[in-house]
This record gives C-alpha cells, sequence and structure tokens, in this order.
DNA sequence: GCACGATATATCGATTCGATATATCGTGTG
DNA sequence: CACACGATATATCGAATCGATATATCGTGC
C-alpha cells in the first residue's frame, strides 16, 4: 500500500522522503499518517527493485527550466539562492520512477484486493491515471462493497449492548450511508462525463 | 491499544482468543479486524505480565447457570445446543482478567494519549465503567480533536489537485461535520442524564 | 463413515509504528 | 555576530501488527 502511494506521488515528479511524508498526510489526511520507521525502508525496497531511482537534485535543472523539487528549503531558498553559493545542500536524497516502477504502479492501482478505506482513499487521489472505463469499475467495486457493509450494519443488534455502544454502531451505519451517497454521486458524475465525451475531442 | 480491548472484553466475562476477535470485529465494526497473529501474542503478553490468566472452562459453571461463553458455535449454535448435546469441547483457552489486570484497563481507559478514530471507537464502548464527569470529558476531548481537524480540513488547498482528490477532500471535511454533530449529540446526552440524576429507565 | 465448513489455537516473515538520534538550514533575539 | 531554536531531512531500532498458513476438533449433512 504505502508503494502504490510512494510510486504514484514519483509519477507525478521526482521528491524526497520528507516531502513524500508531507504530501501523503496533507492530501490523504490524517489517515494516512505514514512513519518515517516505514517510508524510508520501502524506499530503500523500492529502489532496490529498480522501481525508482536517485536523482541528482543540482542536475536535474539543465533541461526544464528549474523543475519545482519543492521547497528545497521553502520557496524562500530561491531567493538566497541567488545571492548566496550554490546550496549543494547534500542531505536530501531524491527519487524518481523508473518504467519498471511505472509498471508496477499501474498493476497496484488496478490490483482489487485489499480495499478498506484506506487503500479506497489513496486509489481515488491517483485514478486519473485509470482508463474511464477502469475507473467507473473501481468506483462500483467500492459502492458495491459499501452496500454490503451497511446491510450487515443494518442488522439489529442480536445481544445486548450498552447505549454507547449502540449510538456507535448506529453512527456507523449513518457514515456509512453518508459514504454510499457521495460515491453515487461520483458515480453520476463519471458516467455523465464519459457519455458527454465522445471517442474523439474534449466536449465541454 | 490492542490490550485495552482484550482487558475490556474480559472484564465482563471470561473469554476465549477466537470469540474476543469475533466479538471485537462485531461490536467495533471492521475498523477493528484484529488479526490472529496480533491477539494471540498479546493474550500471551497479558498472561505473562499477570493481568489476565487461564481459567478452566468447565469448572466455571458452578456459580451461575451456564455463563454464555458467547456463541460456542455463533448463534446458530444456541438453535443446535437445545436439541442436541452439550459441547464440553477442549481445545479452547479461556481467560479471566485479574485485579492487575482491571488496574491496567482503568489507566489505559483514562489515558489521553493517542486517540485516532479507532482508540474513540474503542473507549466508547467501554466507557459506561467511567465515572460521569470523566466520561463527559472523554466526549468533549474528542470534540476538540474534531473541531480541530475540520478547521485544516475546511482551508482550501494551496496546491492544485485533480478532482478526485478535492471530491475525497470535501467529503472528508462533511464526514468530520458529521461525527462533530454526532459527539454534540452524545455530549447534550450525557449532560442531561448527568443532570437529571436518574440511573436513566426506559421511561418515555 | 466421512467430507466439509465452522470453530479454535498457534506461528512465521514482512510490514509498520513510535521513539529516538543526528545533522543542517533559516530565523529571531540579545 | 553568536547562539538558541524550530523546521527540514535522513536514518535506525525494537516492538506491535498483519496476512498467510498449518493444524487440529467439532457438528452437520449426505
Amino acid at each position: 500500500m504505502l508503494e502504490l502511494a510512494v510510486l504514484g506521488l514519483l509519477a507525478e515528479q521526482p521528491r524526497h522522503g520528507y516531502e513524500l511524508k508531507k504530501r501523503l498526510s496533507e492530501t490523504l489526511g490524517p489517515l494516512w499518517g505514514i512513519s518515517f520507521g516505514s517510508l524510508y525502508p520501502a524506499l530503500r525496497r523500492l529502489e532496490r527493485g529498480g522501481e525508482i531511482e536517485e536523482v541528482d537534485e543540482t542536475a536535474g535543472a539543465a533541461g526544464a527550466g528549474f523543475v519545482p523539487t519543492g521547497s528545497l528549503t521553502g520557496d524562500l531558498a530561491a531567493a538566497r539562492q541567488r545571492r548566496r553559493v550554490r546550496p549543494t545542500r547534500r542531505t536530501r536524497k531524491a527519487y524518481r520512477i523508473t518504467d519498471r516502477g511505472r509498471a508496477l504502479f499501474a498493476e497496484l492501482l488496478t490490483d482489487e484486493a485489499g480495499d478498506d478505506d484506506r487503500a479506497f482513499a489513496l486509489k481515488l487521489s491517483f485514478c486519473r491515471y485509470l482508463e474511464p472505463a477502469a475507473r467507473l469499475a473501481f468506483l462500483e467495486r467500492r459502492r458495491a462493497q459499501l452496500t454490503q457493509l451497511l446491510a450487515t450494519e443494518r442488522k439489529p443488534a442480536t445481544r445486548a449492548i450498552d447505549r454507547y455502544t449502540r449510538a456507535l454502531q448506529e453512527h456507523r451505519a449513518t457514515s456509512t450511508q453518508h459514504d454510499l451517497e457521495w460515491i453515487d454521486e461520483l458515480i453520476a458524475q463519471e458516467r455523465a462525463e464519459q457519455l458527454g465525451d465522445r471517442p474523439e475531442g474534449v466536449s465541454a
């Protein structure tokens, strides 16, 4: 799961560990508060496997006009850089995704196994990389999951439970209902867009 | 966290591992899908620490007439059990909580550290063991937490994000809002009951 | 009688967490 | 200008947890 997250973020642009962690918790919320104790080992795993590779930050600027590696020390660094020496700040290690990495990313993203809340949130944030049909299937899969979950949650508690636990169960059911309505909305939007979007051209 | 769960369930009555797992996922939902690979080691830890101890199931029945050890074979068993023999099946190891265990339970339940969603759900399901004041404080703590979370979620995304990620963020915010309203309701109920100072009957 | 699914305990390797260590950089303060 | 301090950044350690798997037993249905 962490590997999917890392690959997805690196698919956008090269980044270093610290930034990967920040991005994750920033866009995915507290649900994805990854620890360094799992992130750095994961980076090493991926590097050993050839899915990502280290990239020299100082060199990269050649081709494209200053790739925003993401705040060398914040955006402020840009200003300082001009009136100071080259930072050569060599403590950071940025990584770039490889072709092999992109293949694994696509595979993990399409993989139907293990779709809990965390996995769904992560995949959704990367589902723009899926083809329309696959994306719709992904959403429908989640919908089916939630529908089934809701059914079990709606079943009356057979055992005697205290009112706090009961309140918890009821709240869970309404939350799932809420999630389900949301997914339905996403699916509707997706269908509408795919219908409007003919096999040529981008409709307004 | 797992230890709190185990102790809390054993505080009600002696149970064996398999049943502990079932109870947890049953009452706490899929959020608490504990694996055996963590449950059994936890039981051994607690037993070594003297917080729980093994109890002979066959002997225990003395005082109370048939302690409902909890679905010897699930709910279906209830029906079967009546028209079939008494089980007496000796492969299970039931545990009972000790005084030392109760002390740890109280400590863990009151402990303010690490209150994520999982922890909150678990503690809520046991909060009947707290004194009214402590229970109210517990709920208020959660409320403060959610309020703060909502504030960060409402902040507009500074970065450019695709529409799926944006939808995700918006949904998270409304979900948190939903949770917050629910907590407010719980708090209101709690206050009302504590003021009325009535042991709460089903009087309507 | 006997295959089968549910019950039940246990262990293994891999993954993840939480805490901690160690630097560097930029900033604010006296 | 020294200097403490907080943010940035990488790394590692032990403990906790997961997911898969192994191995029994029990009750049921055929």
